[in-house]
DNA sequence: AAGCGCAGCAACCGCCACGCC
DNA sequence: CGGCGTGGCGGTTGCTGCGCT
């Protein structure tokens, strides 16, 4: 067998492939590519890379390799290119901002970087990942606290830190950090903890918990009253918190929907209001657990935060049910939280909810709350609906409703969105799929401020009471996805409009809180 | 100047899920 | 059903630059 090089630019600074043809005994000749290049990319092959993705598109990585000169594996290929080359990457540190949503993320995740990366637009797993144990290192070193943001004022917890409560009977200001760092006396869910245990109520949470899976650990607040039931309208419908003489005018509370499914329900609805550009509604989704319902209660309520100059309108957050989406939601459907104590809800559930712990269990869960919003408009912009079996599209006036007819059609998660006025969301899909990344980077423009604040307010008032239960459980998406985003919804029916007023965002699943 | 530790970053590796055949 | 290819994800390693001693 000869072997010749045939093109020896082996691994060269520019990365391509060295050819060597290798001469079998009949004559025959195949031609294959050696060892293929490791480490740091040069620009040549940043540059071809860049040249076959925008001519091929993503996706079959290894095709790269075939058809270009370039010596890397598929693998490094879409590596590359996902962490450096593609568009909308955002470069630089992270904001502090980024990084107080990253300690939540991980707060409720886990070390689930790619999840986290789909939250922070621009931002890479890699990136995120690195910056976490990076922290991890540096806390651990410092001996502080991993959930505790060292930006923010330490607050050392003693037996008689306040805890929040749904009372409103304790008004003590913290901060959010402050409660993932104060509140031990609950035992939350507890997805995945960082191999650096440098936490002793993560530490403390691990050895309580069940061997539940991570994505169905029920949450457990006895302290707590019996929450209310939700409609999927409440969390658009902020209740003002005037019933609580402790709170301000300003204070608003934002109750999380229940999702206590006995069927699953896939349903869109889009609606065309004036002023309002697109937004995308927290994803409701099932949630898998083989725990009684009767012991599934959870604190998931928060304040939306005060923006003054919003164009949002409150009639947003007062959207009635709708008659054909009555007739769309299952007989069996219901929003609802501690169902033995109807007494304590605030309201009543839309239907009468006859739960079958057997099939809640059954439950898978979707991926969060933009992959989903990128899945549907992707599906939209592509005409993929011809996938969805028993997909139904209704129009009624301005409004357009879509959903599925039966359980085994539904992926499983609710979403609500919206058109922009007057625009038909089939057509304006494209454009939202377009724009999808301008949307997402407008979500966290917006975002972090909103959870600025929370400092420096300790002469507030009654900020953390009035938090009302509901039954929620979340797998690992619907608390922590819809929370952020809800808060870019603002209040712009408050009364007392207070430029220094803080906020607080309440919410369960974050390791210590109370 | 040299050595060291650290932070930040980039990239690789192994494992796994999924689809296809 | 199993093998294979592919892509995605998380863990880990290695390199580089910087500051400090």
């Amino acid at each position: 067998m000869n072997i010749t090089t045939i093109n020896d630019a082996s691994n060269d600074e520019n990365g391509l492939v060295s050819m060597i043809s290798v001469s079998g005994g009949g004559g025959h000749s195949v031609v294959e590519e050696v060892a293929l290049k490791k480490g740091p990319w040069t620009t040549t092959e940043d540059a071809i890379l860049i040249d076959y993705v925008t001519n091929h598109g993503e996706g079959n990585w290894n095709a790269v390799q075939r058809n270009t000169w370039l010596a890397r594996c598929g693998k490094s290929c879409r590596l590359r290119w996902a962490n450096h080359l593609r568009p909308n990457l955002k470069k630089g540190s992270f904001s502090h901002d980024e990084e107080k949503l990253i300690v939540l993320f991980h707060s409720q995740f886990g070390n689930k970087w790619a999840r986290m990366a789909a939250l922070l637009p621009g931002r890479t797993d890699n990136e995120i990942k690195n910056y976490w144990n990076t922290r991890v290192k540096r806390h651990h070193r410092q001996g502080l606290p991993l959930y505790l943001d060292e930006h923010d004022q330490p607050t050392t917890p003693t037996a008689s830190s306040p805890c929040v409560t749904p009372t409103g009977s304790n008004t003590n200001t913290v901060t959010d950090f402050d409660f993932l760092h104060q509140n031990h006396h609950h035992h939350h869910t507890v997805f995945k903890l960082s191999p650096v245990l440098d936490h002793p109520i993560l530490e403390t949470e691990l050895h309580h918990h069940s061997p539940i899976s991570p994505k169905a650990q029920p949450s457990h607040h006895p302290p707590f009253s019996s929450p209310p039931s939700y409609s999927p309208h409440h969390f658009m419908d902020p209740t003002p918190s005037n019933s609580n003489p402790q709170l301000s005018s300003l204070s608003f509370t934002f109750q999380k929907p229940t999702p206590v499914l006995d069927s699953a329900l896939r349903f869109k609805r889009y609606r065309s209001y004036p002023n309002f550009s697109l937004y995308h509604l927290p994803s409701i989704t099932p949630y898998s657990t083989s725990a009684p319902l009767d012991q599934i209660a959870d604190l998931d309520a928060f304040r939306f935060p005060q923006q003054n100059n919003s164009s949002f309108s409150p009639q947003y957050f007062q959207t009635p049910l709708l008659d054909y989406e009555r007739m769309v939601l299952p007989s069996n459907f219901v929003f609802s939280s501690k169902l033995e104590h109807p007494s304590d809800q605030l309201s009543q559930p839309l239907l009468q909810p006859e739960v079958k712990h057997h099939d809640i269990a059954t439950f898978e869960t979707n991926s969060g709350l933009l992959g989903d919003f990128i899945f549907d408009a992707q599906a939209l912009a592509s005409g993929q609906n011809s996938k969805k079996r028993n997909y139904f599209s209704l129009n009624e006036g301005n409004d357009v409703f879509e959903g599925y007819q039966n359980f085994e059609d539904c992926p499983l998660t609710s979403t609500y969105w919206f058109s922009t006025s007057g625009v038909n969301p089939k057509e304006e899909a494209s454009d939202l799929s377009k724009s999808m990344n301008e949307d997402i980077s407008k979500f966290l423009t917006v975002m972090p401020s909103t959870m600025q604040g929370t400092e420096g307010n300790n002469n507030s008032e009654a900020e953390v009471s009035n938090v009302q239960s509901s039954t929620v459980i979340t797998d690992d998406n619907f608390g922590l996805d819809m929370k952020p985003i809800a808060s870019l919804f603002p209040l712009s029916n408050a009364t007392n409009h207070n430029e220094n007023q803080g906020y607080y965002y309440y919410w369960d699943n974050l390791p210590g809180l109370c």
